[in-house]
DNA sequence: GTGATTTGACCTTC
DNA sequence: GAAGGTCAAATCAC
């Protein structure tokens, strides 16, 4: 559909690294082409300028991509990412080994990475896990990680798509009445505010909840989004509070902010925020997902096109 | 020791 | 009774 097309914009920092290693590969070339005899055009500086040149655009590329990626790679949410996901076939193995054995413990992959358990902003504690019928992925409970200590009711599921593996539903239930969101998650709404121009608008952001395009957004970490008109019934059926009762009034996010920010306590009001993602961290098999980044980082990036995954895009409208 | 994850068991809803 | 959601003991990493 035509609203894939946007190329899928790099964030801001991405964008900016880009250019600077273009501009520095240019003045490498230069220098090369000196080195090899080449005579000098007049508006260079000579070897040392072209060698000081290239320093300083790569010093200011790495800054620009550590800049970009030192929210996530900085949030308290990851206190046990590295380790816990490096190990958990292990510790199932063991936990298996010590229980007997179970369906569950041999049916999921091996997680892998967990750095950006708080993408959305706020600490998850998984609580449950559980086999959905009919769906070949468990269905994860995450449930704020504050709420013994603010009584925070924010809660979310996280359920692994069956058409591409490499997407997440995610469901937001209740609201964060904990103010917990992390100091890094603060620092990407920062970052969001300047990179609003990179948001996707696919559609009219008031268009009606029915027969309108999903609306669908890239954060900064390259994440596709996609907000779903209405919360699975099966994400509700235990849920009789009135924190799920508003569902005429649909996901009541704001359209034009970033994921980062969309589960916001203000965002997330009252009924289910329904948010697949193309690749939320927090879950397994994410390895491709979050070394996207090192992929970004990577020469083999020449194209902001490339950055955006269209089969993905497409099933998106598989959910619709 | 602390805190997060895992997972079987239990509870609730239909 | 089935299915989904939650609890809590066991386990693990730091």
């Amino acid at each position: 559909m035509a609203l894939i097309a946007t190329g899928a914009t790099a964030s801001p920092a991405s964008s900016m690294a880009s250019e600077l290693m273009a501009q520095g590969r240019e003045s490498a070339a230069v220098l090369e082409a000196l080195l090899h005899g080449a005579s000098l055009p007049p508006a260079h500086g000579g070897a040392h300028a072209l060698a000081a040149e290239i320093l300083r655009c790569c010093d200011r590329a790495l800054a620009a991509l550590r800049a970009g990626g030192d929210a996530e790679s900085s949030s308290p949410g990851t206190k046990r990412s590295k380790p816990a996901t490096a190990q958990p076939a292990t510790r199932r193995r063991r936990r298996a080994a010590a229980s007997g054995g179970g369906a569950a413990a041999a049916a999921e992959p091996a997680r892998v990475e967990m750095a950006r358990t708080s993408e959305d902003g706020f600490l998850w504690r998984k609580y449950g896990q559980k086999e959905i019928k009919n769906s070949k992925h468990p269905r994860l409970y995450y449930r704020c990680s504050y709420k013994d200590d603010h009584g925070c009711t924010a809660t979310k599921q996280v359920q692994q798509s069956e058409e591409d593996p490499s997407i997440y539903v995610i469901t937001y239930f209740g609201d964060h009445t904990c103010s917990c969101q992390t100091a890094a998650a603060m620092d990407d709404d920062d970052d969001d505010e300047n990179s609003q121009h990179f948001v996707i608008h696919f559609g009219s952001a008031t268009a009606s909840r029915s027969g309108s395009p999903p609306l669908l957004y890239d954060d900064d970490d390259g994440d596709v989004w996609r907000e779903t008109a209405a919360t699975p019934p099966s994400s509700r059926q235990s849920r009789s509070s009135p924190e799920v009762d508003g569902e005429e009034s649909g996901v009541k996010m704001s359209k034009e902010e970033p994921v980062d920010s969309c589960p916001v306590p203000s965002a997330v009001s009252s009924p289910a925020d329904v948010v697949s993602c193309s690749s939320p961290a927090m879950e397994p098999d994410l390895l491709r997902c979050l070394n996207w980044d090192d992929d970004f980082g990577d020469s083999s990036f020449v194209d902001a096109d490339e950055f955006m995954n269209f089969d993905e895009i497409d099933l998106f409208q598989i959910y619709s």
